[in-house]
DNA sequence: GTCGGACTTAAAGCTGACTTGAAGTCAAGT
DNA sequence: ACTTGACTTCAAGTCAGCTTTAAGTCCGAC
């Protein structure tokens, strides 16, 4: 079992299958992995802290030309990713700030009052703010 | 069907069903709304601005000593808030890092050795980096 | 009386990244 | 031969926060 990797062999095979792992031969039904599989799984490993979908780094892995070099694919993927990043730190900001203004309501109905009084909600929702879940 | 809410019908049923808001009263098994709903949902819709979950907004209706008032009850959960949001502020920067460094391998292969020369992935799974889903 | 439309319900579906479960297979050791 | 234990597969379950679907009910208009 090659958990040498800190990787469960469920999530093993569950990338096998996501096609972010090449298919290992077999002895027996049994799959025989070389060492190699474990410099695929570091990669998998560091894109999954860069914050990267198994969407994404199925693209990092296939997603290019044969002899477009690593340096080229994870600079693409960085652009866009840390786009995202900043737009979620803009988010987080404006929640904070949110979270930081004081309450002087007698109750949660009148919190409520006060903030129907500032932002009037439209038929069509404002979509705007509320943070991806954690 | 209350809708000047902004809110689906199906979002209303749901948060009845999950006790964020109260009962209505039915005429003919219909719901009947009374105009303070629309607080409530303000409300709603403030907590999930500042990125609480649905079990937290609970704890914010229901989760209080009767008297205990609107202040409070938002500044203990805005605490806690505060403190998930600067961890994960401190995610993203680490992140950042990571994916700002720049890369020279060859192939991705090489990445995944330069990687495991960094960090020896030991047999229990190193827990700390990888940011929440977007 | 019967049509339509707006509501009602419970249950199932969606997303992503896995884990868990049940049931089967394989090879080595006793 | 039989047990053990590590693997195999496929399906289903998990989490949140809803939405969608199917089937049923209510009421007013015609």
């Amino acid at each position: 079992m090659a958990q040498q990797s800190g990787f469960a062999a469920s999530a093993i095979r569950y990338y096998e299958q996501a096609g972010l792992l090449p298919k290992p031969s077999r002895i027996g039904g049994r799959r025989q992995y070389n060492p190699s599989i474990l410099e695929r799984l570091a990669v998998l490993d560091r894109a999954k802290e860069c914050g990267f979908s198994l969407a994404e780094t199925r693209r990092l892995f296939h997603g290019f030309r044969e002899g477009i070099p690593p340096s080229q694919r994870w600079q693409a993927l960085a652009r866009r990713k840390l786009a995202e990043l900043e737009e979620l730190e803009r988010k987080i900001a404006a929640t904070k700030e949110l979270l930081q203004v004081p309450c002087a309501c007698r109750d949660l109905a009148e919190c409520g009052r006060r903030i129907l009084a500032k932002h009037p909600r439209g038929r069509r929702s404002t979509r705007s703010g509320s943070l991806p879940a954690d």
